[in-house]
DNA sequence: AAGACGTGGTT
DNA sequence: TAACCAAGTCT
C-alpha cells in the first residue's frame, strides 16, 4: 500500500536526503552489503572512511572471498563487533562458491548468509536493486515509534512485532529503494533521539506522538541494568630485538578472532605476574614492570586492562605460529587489533612507555 | 527471551 | 561523568 506517509516523504527526500554517501555510487549488490554490515549499530561517520579504505583493498566479492582473514580483520580494526567481519568474509565465500560469484535475490536466501539478517537482507534488496522490501533499522523504529505511539522497549517482541507490521504497511510499490534510505534520513535528520526537528518534518501531521506531546516519551527506554566490572592483565611481553608477543584470540567471545596481547588470570596480584608469564608462556622473565593501568569502557561491562611490561631473556621458546607471534610495533599495526590495543601500540605517548 | 558483542559521539 | 545509543545479528 501506497499511503499518504510514503508519498510525503519521498517528497521530503528528494529535496533533502542523503543522495552522495560513498557506497551510492557505483552502487552494486556487494558495495551495498558491505555498507549495511559496517553500518549495523554504527554511525555514518565512523563508517565512510572505512568503507573507502576497504573497497580499495576489496572491490568485488571475490578479492574478499580470497584475502587472508587478518587483513580482512585489520580492515576492521577500531570498528567493533567484529564478528561482522569474520560472517562478511564466510558470506563471501558462500557467494562464490555456492551462487557463483552473485548475490542470491530472494530475502529468505540472503538471510541464510552469515550476518545478513531480516533487516539487513531487506535492505539490500530494496538499495542494491530497488525491489519492495521492507527494513526496521534504529532510524525507522524511533520514526514509527513516534508515528504511531507504540509504546515499549524496541527490544520486547511484542513492541518489535508492532513496529515490524507498521513498517511492512508503509512501504510502498514503488520507488523502494528511495524510500528505504528516505526513511532512514527522516530518522538521522529530522525525526532524532534528542531535539527532533518536528516543525520541519514532512509526516508531523500523521504523527500520533507530536500530536499528543510526547514526542520525547518514544521510543520506549531501554530498562537499565547495572554492568558488571572485569579486570584483566595485558602482558607487554618484549624480547632483545624490542619484539611484542602477541596472540590470537579465541574465535568467539570478546575481540573474537583478533589479535592482541597475551591476558593473564586476572586472578594473579601485581606481585605474582613474574611468577604467572613463566607458568604461562615457560618464559624467563625479568621483574615485572607495571606502567599503570587504562580503563577501558564496554558496552556490556567495565574492563579494567592493567599493562604490566615485562623483558624476556629468551624468545625462542615462543614461537612464530598461526596463534603467537613476536612481532614489531608497526609490523603489529597490520594486523586486526581492538582498538584499545592499536592505541597502546600506535599513539606516541602510550608506545614510549613500550 | 535475553544477553553478548565494540567503539566513539552525545547528553 | 556515566549513561545512553547508533543503518542488528547471533546464540
Amino acid at each position: 500500500m501506497s499511503d499518504q506517509f510514503a508519498d510525503r516523504l519521498l517528497q521530503w527526500y528528494d529535496r533533502h536526503g542523503r543522495h552522495d554517501l560513498p557506497w551510492h555510487l557505483d552502487r552494486n549488490a556487494y558495495r551495498v552489503w558491505v555498507s549495511e554490515i559496517m553500518l549495523q549499530q554504527t554511525q555514518v561517520t565512523t563508517v565512510i572512511l572505512y568503507f573507502r579504505a576497504f573497497m580499495e583493498r576489496f572491490p568485488t566479492v571475490r578479492d574478499l572471498a580470497e584475502a587472508p582473514v587478518d587483513d580482512v580483520l585489520g580492515h576492521w580494526s577500531g570498528l567493533g563487533y567484529y564478528a561482522r567481519a569474520r560472517n562478511l568474509q564466510k558470506a563471501a565465500i558462500h557467494v562464490m562458491e555456492d551462487h557463483d560469484g552473485d548475490f542470491p535475490r530472494e530475502q529468505d536466501q540472503l538471510e541464510a548468509l552469515p550476518g545478513i539478517g531480516r533487516s539487513t537482507a531487506a535492505a539490500i534488496i530494496a538499495q542494491a536493486w530497488d525491489r519492495r522490501a521492507t527494513i526496521l533499522d534504529g532510524n525507522v523504529k524511533r520514526v514509527l515509534a513516534r508515528y504511531h505511539a507504540i509504546s515499549g522497549w524496541p527490544g520486547q517482541t511484542a513492541t518489535l512485532n508492532a513496529l515490524w507490521r507498521r513498517a511492512e504497511e508503509h512501504t510502498p510499490a514503488t520507488r523502494a529503494r528511495d524510500y528505504t534510505q528516505a526513511i532512514m534520513d527522516l530518522g538521522a535528520l529530522v525525526c532524532t533521539r534528542s531535539r527532533p526537528d518536528c516543525e520541519h518534518c514532512p509526516v508531523s501531521d500523521g504523527c500520533t506522538a507530536y500530536a499528543n506531546g510526547e514526542v520525547h516519551l518514544y521510543p520506549g527506554r531501554k530498562p537499565k541494568k547495572k554492568k558488571p566490572e572485569k579486570t584483566t592483565w595485558m602482558l607487554i611481553l618484549e624480547d632483545h630485538h624490542g619484539r611484542i608477543l602477541l596472540e590470537r584470540r579465541p574465535p568467539s567471545g570478546i575481540w573474537g578472532g583478533l589479535w592482541s596481547l597475551p591476558e593473564l588470570d586476572p586472578a594473579f596480584g601485581p606481585d605474582e605476574l613474574q611468577e604467572a608469564c613463566e607458568r604461562q608462556f615457560g618464559l624467563d622473565c625479568s621483574e615485572p614492570d607495571l606502567i599503570g593501568g587504562f580503563r577501558h569502557t564496554f558496552s556490556h561491562y567495565h574492563l579494567h586492562i592493567q599493562p604490566a611490561r615485562l623483558q624476556v631473556a629468551d624468545a625462542s621458546k615462543v614461537g612464530d605460529d598461526a596463534d603467537q607471534r613476536w612481532l614489531h610495533r608497526e609490523t603489529a599495526l597490520d594486523l586486526g587489533l581492538p582498538a584499545p590495543i592499536r592505541t597502546l601500540l600506535s599513539t606516541p605517548e602510550q608506545a614510549a612507555l613500550l
